[in-house]
DNA sequence: GCGAAACTTAGCCAATTGGCTCACTTTTTA
DNA sequence: TAAAAAGTGAGCCAATTGGCTAAGTTTCGC
């Protein structure tokens, strides 16, 4: 059996970094309710065109977000499953620290039972 | 009933932030093993300590790592609570975004349904 | 108590980020 | 067909990031 280490993961790098910013995690929420045009996007959030389109570009290059040009408004579009891949990584990190717990816990439990029995832990 | 809407979350933006870097995701992972010095931590990664301390600095700042003077040395520790507070960011994108598509579901089939009885939708 | 070890601080640097404006293209609509 | 709408490209700017070295400081071990 090979124990695979963890390949650093620029797909996760982009992600996590698409999901830093405020603003993109509320073109995120907004895009929940269905799909919307730049300047959907741009209203609520008072920037220019421009600064939002560089948003939707870090958002793409995510996963997250997927758009297509119609007549002359481009129309955005949530897509989810990127998420699920954040979310698989952490998971993998909480089981992982929660099978240390497990761990330390055995180890402290059978060293309090060696001790009771006047032996002693090997090494 | 007051309908809260997700309040821009500043610790939100730090701890993606932090994940987004291949290097702190590789001192996460190495401190599930337990906790571990500053010079460790760097060893693996090659960098200068000075390098690694930024990282760290950016990793207490997102409450991933605690840390803590001994002598000369600085005892690093992994807190994973934030991660829960991510995983329940994405958690609720999902159910949200899975409730649409219920609703979407729904819509279709009563159209559908309206249709083969000859009736039309109302607006 | 002196040298090595383990940070720590300061500061340099290039690249990236996150905002902007201004000029331009394309598409729609009056 | 001319003007408005919607987006796009180029490029400016200040701040941040992510690496480094060089020069401290503190603590440990001989």
């Amino acid at each position: 059996m090979v124990i695979q280490m963890a390949k650093h993961d620029p797909s996760l790098d982009r992600l996590f970094h698409a999901l830093s910013d405020p603003t993109r995690r509320g073109i995120v929420e907004r895009l929940l309710a269905g799909p919307a045009s730049v300047s959907d996007l741009a209203a609520p959030t008072g920037m220019a065109l421009p600064s939002v389109m560089k948003h939707l570009a870090v958002l793409e290059d995510s996963g997250l977000v997927t758009t297509e040009k119609a007549g002359r408004t481009r129309l955005c579009r949530l897509r989810p499953e990127p998420l699920d891949h954040a979310r698989n990584w952490i998971d993998e990190q909480r089981r992982i620290w929660e099978a240390r717990l497990d761990r330390l816990d055995d180890y402290v439990t059978r060293l309090m039972e060696e001790r009771a029995h006047g032996t002693r832990p090997q090494d």
